[in-house]
RNA sequence: GGCGACGUAGCCAAGUGGUAAGGCGGAGCUCUGCAAAAGCUCUAUUCCCCAGUUCGAAUCUGGGCGUCGCCUCCA
């Protein structure tokens, strides 16, 4: 396959650096807050990007790391009068079953920076011995003029960086430019004993120590964000690099593009996105994987209401699609030839990975596959069709027997609602409490009383009544007597139920909220 | 000010020299008592604008206009 590297700003064959072992290394999260749809989308393409390199039959190893000591919970612990570790594992569980939610599947490590001292001390010292590095009154920094090479992965140099004006003067740094490698703890701050004081690791220190641990030096791929770039991994790169006879660290970088939201940029300063676990909630995590999977991983992109709607008709198509080709009955004779008329979609669909992992185009080939499933089932390669399907979806990281329905959500604008024909036949009153908006609770309908004129007549709760006058309704319909069939549907659907006729029977959804 | 992306139908979006994938939405049809679902058909003579290179350009070059990101915590 081919990928784009951030390194040499191209599109490169991929290949291990080592016999069919694949290292990766992924920034993952810092806990300081609730994870959002950008981390979704970035790690959700780098969980992609690894399944596919297992599919290309490489030995992967993937390390994500958890840096869970950062300037910003301590300062959450401070403001909440809560401990700083509560905080971050809070917000760690979070993102943790979130990411459940959307199949992205475990890392082989998830080193967190704060079990990796030691390590991280070793690392200080040895670049400290090298003259990379200083200690000063308030801690011990990077000298950024010492790496001749610093700004070549973002493509800046030191001089205009500072012409750049909002680098804060610092007294303590020899640099302005020059940044933390271990900062010498304030009163009450979390700290562990070095041997310049006690303190904590910086920002960026962590991920060149936890790397060279468990992957060793080169490895094959480090990847994260976009806005990772700079300062981030051109400030690991400094760091490593200055201690390795024979760099890069890592042979390919990998950048995911950010997620806008309703346009608007996503950021932990500005705080202004929604969490994830709470999206989660009311969309389809699986239509959100979808979503992203039809844009390039590389290109920005602006989540909102309505593309994540179109991807939810879309998810439901082609798991109709599949079922449909799943469920078909076999035709023997015509097994051999119709393995064949398979092949194209799957060449397409790998050719489409295989170059820098356009999933876009990928996705398309499942569409293609899915309108033409009709006619796949009647030229007897349902079974062919249904088996890489599974493959494919499976590879993206969309299950393809999995049916999240959406959570039901019932507001109603009234507290009551009725019903009433021109004729005597149908009354049909739902009556329930309210809140002080004078709108139902969500997720809860009280019926206490349903007259659906002549077929029936009961008191009890919500699902009961709905399904006795799905059931009238039924009965309507073997009488002929349409009229009141659909007077019956109208009344549902007034207070948000929709009743639809099946193959198989007739089911019945709550819509709204 | 510096660096870097991007601009393809109503919306989203793939495509980096050979004559515009796919999704959503919309229109018509088929099937259904009616709906729903599903399927079929149609929905960009054209890729922000101008100039150039070429037999040929959405794709390359130059210029212009516009949108956005990074340079400060960020996936």
């Amino acid at each position: 396959m081919r990928l784009y590297n951030t390194r040499t700003r191209k599109v490169e064959p991929f290949a291990p650096l080592r016999g069919d072992h694949v290292r990766i290394y992924v920034c993952g999260l810092t806990p300081s807050a609730e994870a959002h749809l950008g981390h979704a989308r970035s790690f959700m393409f780098f969980d992609v990007l690894r399944r596919y390199l297992v599919h290309l039959g490489y030995r992967v190893t993937f390390v994500e790391n958890v840096t869970d000591i950062d300037d910003r919970s301590i300062d959450a612990a401070k403001a909440t009068g809560r401990d700083w570790r509560e905080i971050v594992k809070g917000y760690f569980d979070s993102f943790k079953r979130s990411m459940a939610r959307l199949h992205v599947l475990e890392p082989d490590h998830e080193p967190r920076a704060t079990e990796y001292i030691a390590q991280i001390q070793v690392m200080i010292e040895e670049l400290i011995a090298g003259g990379h590095a200083y200690a000063v009154g308030d801690g011990v920094y990077f000298k950024v003029r010492s790496f001749a090479r610093y700004g070549a992965l973002s493509g800046r140099n030191l001089d205009e960086l500072m012409v750049g004006a909002r680098i804060a003067a610092d007294e303590n740094k020899e640099d302005p430019l020059d940044f933390a490698l271990w900062k010498l703890a304030k009163p009450d701050e979390p700290s562990w004993n070095s041997p310049w004081g006690p303190g904590r690791p910086g920002w960026h220190i962590e991920c060149s120590a936890m790397s060279r641990a468990l992957l060793g030096e080169p490895f094959d791929l480090h990847g994260g964000g976009y806005d990772l770039v700079f300062p981030h991994h051109e400030n690991e790169i400094a760091q490593s690099e200055s201690l390795m006879p024979a760099p890069p660290m890592a042979n390919f970088w990998v950048h995911g593009g950010l997620l806008q939201f309703d346009n608007r940029k996503m950021s932990k300063s500005l705080g202004n996105f929604e969490p994830l676990y709470e999206l989660l909630d009311r969309h389809d995590p699986q239509a959100i994987r979808l979503l992203f999977l039809q844009t390039g991983y590389r290109k920005p992109m602006n989540f909102t209401e309505e593309s994540i709607d179109g991807a939810t008709t879309g998810l439901h198509r082609l798991l109709g699609a599949y079922d449909a080709l799943r469920e078909a009955p076999p035709v023997k004779h015509l097994e051999a030839a119709s393995a064949v008329a398979i092949k194209p979609f799957a060449a397409r669909f790998y050719a489409a990975l295989d170059e820098d992992m356009n999933t876009s185009g990928a996705v398309s080939v499942l569409f293609d596959l899915g309108a033409g499933a009709p006619a796949l089932v009647q030229s007897g390669a349902a079974s062919h069709a249904a088996a890489f399907m599974h493959e494919a979806m499976t590879l993206l990281g969309i299950s393809p027997v999995e049916r999240s329905h959406r959570p039901v959500k019932v507001e109603y604008e009234t507290s009551v609602v009725r019903f009433e024909s021109g004729g005597s036949d149908v009354v049909f009153k739902i009556v329930a409490p309210t809140d002080a908006a004078g709108r139902l609770p969500v997720g809860t309908v009280d019926i206490l009383r349903a007259d659906v004129g002549g077929f029936v007549t009961l008191d009890g709760d919500a699902k009961a009544a709905v399904d006795a006058v799905v059931a009238a309704r039924h009965r309507a319909k073997l009488a002929k007597d349409f009229g009141l069939a659909d007077r019956l549907r109208g009344a549902l659907k007034s207070i948000g139920v929709v009743v639809t006729d099946e193959k198989e029977g007739v089911t019945w959804t709550v819509v709204g909220g």
